[in-house]
DNA sequence: TGAATTTCTTGACCATCGTCAACGTCGGGG
DNA sequence: CCCCGACGTTGACGATGGTCAAGAAATTCA
C-alpha cells in the first residue's frame, strides 16, 4: 500500500521504517474512474493528494466554458492550497483524465502526523513550494512567451502528454483555443 | 523604526511588546533610491522583504528587452521564494520604481527569528502563502481571461496603479505590449 | 527655465487568435 | 457490428496583437 509515495518520502527525507509505516496510518489510497471528479469547483478542499497513476486535469468554467489550467500525472502533488490551507471554496474543478489512483491526506491527519513525526513538515514545506514553483512557472511562461514558444517547450519536456491528453485540454493550459493550437502545429510541420 | 511592519504584524499575530521588539533586532531598514535595485537575475535571494513605501517592480530579460512580471506597493512582502529557500540563483530582477523603503530580513535571521518566537513561524507562513496566491491568481488570470479583461479587472481594483506606474510596465503585466495597450484604451474610450 | 530623456500615442503592415461552422476520423458502448 | 459522440482539422471572417517607426506629450534634471 502506498508504495510510490513512500518510495517518494524516503528519496526526501531519512526516515525509519517505522515512521515510514505512518503513511500507512494516516494516507488513504482512492481510485477514480475515469472522468470521475476528485474535486468540485466550489468544494472546500480538504485533502492533499499524491498522483499514484493516472492524470488528474484542473479546469475551471470561463462563461461557461471549460479552461483547463493544469494537468498532473503520477509523483505530482495535487491540491487547491489556498482552499486547503484557509479553508475557503476552491475555485477549480479536479477531474480525472484516466482511470487515476491517489494516496490521500486530510487536513486533520496531516496536522496529527505531523504531531506524530514533525520529519514530515519538511516534506510538507517542499509539496508546497512544489506547488509555488508550478504556479510561477505557468504565469512567467504565460506573461513572457509565446503560444509558439510554450507549446514548443512543452514539446520538448513533456512530448508524451500529447500521446496521452486530448489536445484541446493542451491548448488551453498553453492559453490559446483548440483550433489555434492544431493551426501552429500545422504552421510547425509545414515549414520542414 | 519598522512601525508599518510591526503593525502588519500585530493586525496578524497576538504578539506581547517583548516580541513586537524582536522585529527591531532582526529586521533592517534599508533605503532604495529610485531606479535602484534590490536584487538582480542570477544573484541568489537571501532576504524577504516588507515593502513599507515606495515600489518594486520585478522583471526578467526576454531576448534583450525586459518583461515586467509583477509590481509590489506598501504592505506587501517581495522575495524570490525559490532562490530564497533553496537558495540557487533567481530568476527576476527587483528594482526599485520610486525611492522605496524596505524592512528586510535575511535568511538566518529569520530562522533566528523563529526560535526566538515560534509564533512568527506562523507569520512566515502566511507570507508564503501571500506569495502563492498572488502566483496563482496571475497565472489563471493570464490563461483565462482576454488582455481587455486583465486590463479592465485592474483598473477596477487598482486604479491608482496607473497614476503611479508607467503604463508600459502595466502593460507587460497585462502580457501584452505597450502600443497594445495603449490601443485597448482607446478602443474602450471610444465606445462611452 | 530649458534641454534632454522618457513615456505615450498613432499609423501601417502583417501574423496570429478567437469564433462559428463543416467535415473526416477514430474508438467505445449499445 | 454499427452508430454515435468526441476529437482534430480546416475554412472564412473579423478582431486583436506584435513590430517598427515617427511624432506628440510629459517628466526629469541640470
Amino acid at each position: 500500500m502506498h508504495e510510490e509515495l513512500k518510495a517518494n518520502c524516503s528519496a526526501q527525507l531519512d526516515l525509519s521504517s517505522a515512521e515510514l509505516a505512518l503513511v500507512d496510518v494516516y494516507f488513504q489510497e482512492r481510485i477514480l474512474k475515469k472522468k470521475a471528479f476528485m474535486l468540485e469547483e466550489g468544494e472546500v478542499c480538504n485533502t492533499l493528494s499524491f498522483v499514484v497513476e493516472g492524470c488528474i486535469r484542473q479546469f475551471h468554467l470561463k462563461d461557461g466554458d471549460e479552461r483547463t489550467c493544469d494537468l498532473s500525472f503520477a509523483g505530482s502533488w495535487v491540491t487547491d492550497l489556498k482552499s486547503f490551507n484557509q479553508g475557503t471554496p476552491c475555485v477549480m474543478n479536479h477531474q480525472a483524465l484516466e482511470a487515476t489512483r491517489i494516496s490521500s491526506i486530510t487536513k486533520k491527519h496531516l496536522l496529527a502526523l505531523y504531531v506524530a513525526c514533525p520529519k514530515f513538515e519538511t516534506y510538507g514545506r517542499m509539496m508546497t513550494e512544489q506547488v509555488l514553483e508550478r504556479a510561477s512557472g505557468l504565469a512567467m511562461s504565460l506573461g513572457s512567451d509565446s503560444p509558439q514558444e510554450r507549446y514548443l517547450k512543452l514539446l520538448n519536456t513533456r512530448a508524451d502528454l500529447f500521446q496521452r491528453v486530448p489536445q484541446k485540454y493542451i491548448a488551453n493550459l498553453l492559453g490559446i483555443s483548440a483550433e489555434s493550437l492544431s493551426r501552429l502545429r500545422g504552421r510547425l510541420a509545414a515549414k520542414r
